[in-house]
DNA sequence: CTTCCTGCAAAAGTTTTGCATTAAC
DNA sequence: GTTAATGCAAAACTTTTGCAGGAAG
């Protein structure tokens, strides 16, 4: 929330952006100060209430995915319809989500380090024998949020 | 699959049905059948088109609602915007998911017991403290599969 | 028999697209 | 100045619902 991180934070999007020839508009910065101010993936129409006036559908549509080819922004899907977005890990830091099964909420979290490793070990270890290639991984604990139980 | 190994499978379907004062009707039959025969996690679209004339949409819709609800059928998200559902792992053993992030493809995958008890380890020992009370993991690995390579 | 399930069709809700205007470079 | 992004409105697509007829217990 610093200034000096949010310039960082500006200048790493812009940076995504211009790898793939786009441009860091204004609305494409408000959406990367909504997400930053966030501590949990956000909905689509939790992005559009986020400011008034509202900001346009299909632009926050738009943004998004560009932003996601840009490797700025990245989907998370949850129990419910509604896709989900948060700052990449490049541009924050390696969490997993607490999603709840009612309500479709997701939290960020963090795990033990050791749990980490065991995770990355398994997938580097897995032989390429499966037919896929693994790149990451997606680590997430369901269950009953505060609000919902 | 063998005849028995079948029988057990529709008893399990038709147990949990009764369980929340449902019945196990011709079209749910069909549905556990089609799950069953699949190696992956299945989309709408791709369980409408398995059989001809096709199931009827809502019905397909509302009974695998049904089906999840009595703990039969479980839902499984992966990266594009279908809902894709497995059987439970109670008709059949718990594995996780490779997940192609191109075209949104989920295969099955059982991990090494190892990284199971360093999840599971994981799990059990988040307190209550971070007011989330979670029933259970999802791990999956995201990649590229066969035919997006 | 009585209740619940089915299937068609139409509605609802989320996401995408066409196009004239405006902003970015 | 040229090219690409915007924002409105309308379309497309997935999922849900109303209702008359039919199957299950």
């Amino acid at each position: 929330m610093a200034t000096a991180a949010d310039s960082e934070l500006h200048v790493a999007a812009a940076t995504g952006l211009r790898q793939v020839d786009q441009r860091y508009t204004a609305g494409r910065r408000v959406l990367v100060e909504v997400l930053d101010t966030a501590s949990r993936p956000l909905s689509i129409p939790e992005i559009l209430k986020q400011r008034r006036p509202r900001l346009p559908q299909s632009s926050v549509y738009r943004n998004l995915g560009v932003l996601e080819q840009a490797g700025v922004v990245r989907r998370v899907v949850s129990t419910d319809e509604f896709t989900r977005y948060e700052l990449a890990e490049d541009l924050t830091s390696h969490h997993h989500h607490l999603v709840c099964s009612r309500c479709g909420n997701v939290e960020d979290f963090t795990p033990p380090p050791e749990l980490e490793r065991s995770v990355e070990r398994a997938r580097t270890s897995m032989g390429a024998g499966v037919g896929f290639n693994a790149d990451t991984h997606r680590l997430d604990f369901i269950g009953t949020c505060r609000d919902c139980a």
